[in-house]
RNA sequence: CGCGGGAUGGAGCAGUCUGGUAGCUCGUCGGGCUCAUAACCCGAAGGUCGUUGGUUCAAAUCCUUCUCCCGCAACCA
């Protein structure tokens, strides 16, 4: 049964350090999405990938003393283990450090320039020499460099620009007459009122300021900055051509169905892309499907938070099937989902143990308690087994339609209906009540449905939890294993005999114990690692350290800032009747009424600065955690204008 | 008025496009059962569907006012 060619991609992950249980949701995701399409008879393709130029690579391969090369091949090697324990069954794993990739992106470049999509110009902004780098005016404080306060000058960085503009009527079309191609349907007036339709800016496509990337070919002092080179993996890898010899992959998978992404480069994928493709005259790819975020408590996942979790840890607690569960059906379909601790135990001890696990172990052990293990259907059929069959057959039915809709969360659910089907027919059918009244006949019906319902619950699982998919089918010892056989009923063999002592699937999980023996885990590295995270800085002397000017100073009155959120204004005084006006970016930690009144240590010979049009005369001291969740004023009770030191 | 999203029983969500008995999972309480992983099954309690006004025979759903939350943007002397 060949459904035809279903190609899907992930975004290529960025090789600056260990992928996060939020970004490892997406691949989770797709390969949910992969396997079922395999599954129901697609040849499918399945890509996923690392993004691995960069000026942040080049730093960070810098700081790491390896050369950019090295260091992507350690974290490329990173993602490819973690994916490897997450069962993810991609087909094709492409680095954008891959020679042909390179050499692909540069023929695209090259010909985007020859057709004059992508022309020559310059990048205009204010520079500062000290620190060679290009500030745009909002940027500039007080019309000076916002990072070491010296004298700006207007400068022109040569640079390469994507014409995207003639293209957006074309890109407007599309998308108002291809409905199913921005997912979730609400992203599609976020993508055309927010950047399409205000106009769009002609992208700078090209860099001089580093190195690490792909040069230019006939201009070698240019790398090639991100989209091109990134979005392009998607044909690269297939062995698209700019002349029109494409290799076997391509002619045949793309365009692509999918591309699942996270909701924040929706952008990139529904407009540069698009584009780029219209520029090369190739098709679209059909959808875009912008995930939503998994998130911890109600914060994003970061790293300079602190509070990431990894797929690895997860794992080493529950198992990779748990995670794989618990990613998928707890996540809304266009909506931010939350992982916890606490919610991914309850997910475990209800759905995998209780109702799951425990169904497939009292089936088993009724079929050898009361049958020796041996399945047998004697037919002997009652009314109610008709409910279980109906419910059985429209499993397959729902979850089609669910996986239409890349709704991967409700399919999942769908099969969890029919396993809680199976338990309340137990209780219809009292098997041990029959085993007492000598109606074996009958018993072997019930079990042999049950059984089997099990088995056709147990391959349509396999999308979610391969390895419990498995681990079912071996306990029945059933060797149909096919999807097919999920559409009709009665397909488990007769005279097959099931294990005698069935694994646990899922044991339950004690929470209490479960947090502590995570907090215990996290109690250590806790401390250390903020250390680790603070960069040190260089070295001053003492003659440096006295160019301070530190004052004790009283805050007289605070107010927000009228047009900024995260700002405060506060009047100090400072001693000998000086009152100054400072600004501070502490607005979400600290309330107007929360600053009126306290001393505190202010650099009083600071530069003054205009934040967002009001004048700050000073910076007020304060200390911060990892990640800036606790700040506390440093505060002293010596008398204003009391110098510190 | 920068752009967009959200607010539904204790928790997490569906339902909103295409008005018409407010639904699911978890938790709580009561009952049942004993094949099973203290599990499974049944029942109950619990919601003015964020706020204001309107359209309508009828509003969670359509229009309107306001409030709060979350992204993006800006910004952290």
């Amino acid at each position: 049964m060949n459904k035809g060619k279903y190609y899907l991609t992930t975004a290529i992950a960025y090789t600056s350090g260990k992928p996060h249980i939020g970004n490892t949701y997406e691949i989770i995701l797709s390969d949910a999405i992969a396997r079922y399409k395999r599954q129901v008879g697609y040849d499918v393709f399945f890509q996923t990938g690392t993004d691995e130029h960069g000026q942040k690579i080049e730093q960070k391969a810098n700081e790491a003393g390896l050369t950019p090369q090295e260091y992507v091949d350690n974290v490329a090697n990173i993602i490819k283990e973690n994916y490897k324990l997450m069962n993810i069954s991609y087909d094709y794993f492409v680095r954008t450090t891959d020679e042909n990739h390179v050499k692909i992106v540069q023929d695209i470049f090259k010909r985007l320039y020859d057709q004059g999509d992508i022309y020559k110009s310059h990048y205009e902004g204010w520079y500062c020499t000290d620190c060679e780098s290009f500030y745009t005016e909002s940027q500039l404080v007080d019309g000076k460099c916002p990072d070491c306060g010296a004298e700006v000058h207007k400068a022109q960085e040569e640079a390469y620009f994507f014409n995207l503009q003639k293209y957006a009527q074309r890109l407007i079309d599309h998308i108002e007459t291809h409905p199913e191609f921005i997912q979730p349907e609400s992203r599609k007036n976020e993508m055309l009122n927010n950047f399409i339709k205000p106009g769009l800016q002609d992208l700078c496509v090209s860099r001089t300021s580093f190195k690490w990337g792909i040069p230019v070919n006939f201009d070698t002092k240019h790398v090639v900055y991100v989209w091109i080179d990134a979005l392009s993996n998607y044909i690269t890898s297939l062995g698209y051509d700019v002349n029109g010899n494409h290799g076997e992959l391509y002619k045949k998978y793309w365009p692509a169905d999918v591309h699942i992404i996270g909701k924040d480069i929706l952008r990139f994928h529904t407009i540069y892309w698009p584009i780029m493709l219209m520029a090369l005259g190739e098709p679209l790819p059909k959808q875009v499907f912008g995930h939503p975020w998994l998130l911890v408590g109600s914060g994003k996942m970061s790293k300079s938070k602190g509070n990431s979790i990894y797929a690895d840890e997860l794992v080493s607690y529950f198992g990779v099937d748990a995670v794989r569960y618990y990613c998928l059906t707890e996540m809304p379909f266009a909506q931010d989902g939350t992982i916890t601790w606490e919610l991914m135990i309850e997910r475990i001890n209800s759905d995998l143990a209780n109702v799951l696990g425990n169904l497939v172990n009292r089936t088993i052990s009724m079929t050898n308690k009361y049958f020796g293990g041996i399945v047998s259907n004697p037919h002997v059929h009652e009314a109610i087994d008709d409910e279980l069959i109906d419910c059985a057959l429209n499993v397959a039915r729902k979850v089609e339609a669910k996986m239409d809709e890349l709704r991967v969360g409700d399919a999942g659910n769908e099969i969890f209906t029919l396993l809680k089907r199976c338990n309340k027919y137990i209780d219809e059918t009292t098997p041990w009540t029959l085993a007492k009244e000598g109606k074996q006949d009958r018993l072997a019906t019930v079990l042999y449905n049950l059984l089997e319902c099990i088995r056709m619950a147990a391959i349509q699982l396999e999308p979610f939890m391969p390895e419990t998919s498995e681990k079912i089918l071996n306990q029945l010892n059933t060797q149909v294993r096919d999807y097919e056989s999920c559409l009709t009923f009665g397909h488990l063999e007769e005279g097959l005999k099931v294990v005698e002592k069935p694994e646990i699937l899922f044991q339950r999980i004690d929470a209490k114990e479960m947090l502590e023996r995570i907090e215990a885990a996290h109690a250590k590295p806790a401390e250390p690692e903020p250390k680790q995270e603070t960069e040190k800085k260089a070295e001053i002397t003492f003659d440096d350290f006295m160019k301070c000017e530190l004052k004790v100073g009283e805050i007289l009155s605070c107010e927000k800032h009228p047009k900024a959120d995260k700002l405060l204004v506060s009047q100090i005084d400072v001693g000998n009747g000086d009152i100054r006006q400072i600004v501070s970016g502490i607005a979400d930690h600290f309330t107007p009424e929360q600053m009126k009144g306290k001393k505190v240590i202010v650099v009083t010979n600071l530069k003054p600065a205009k934040l967002r049009g009001v004048e700050s005369q000073g910076m007020i001291l304060v200390g911060e955690t990892a990640g800036d969740e606790q700040l506390a004023i440093a505060s002293c009770d010596l008398p204003n204008g009391s110098i510190v030191r």
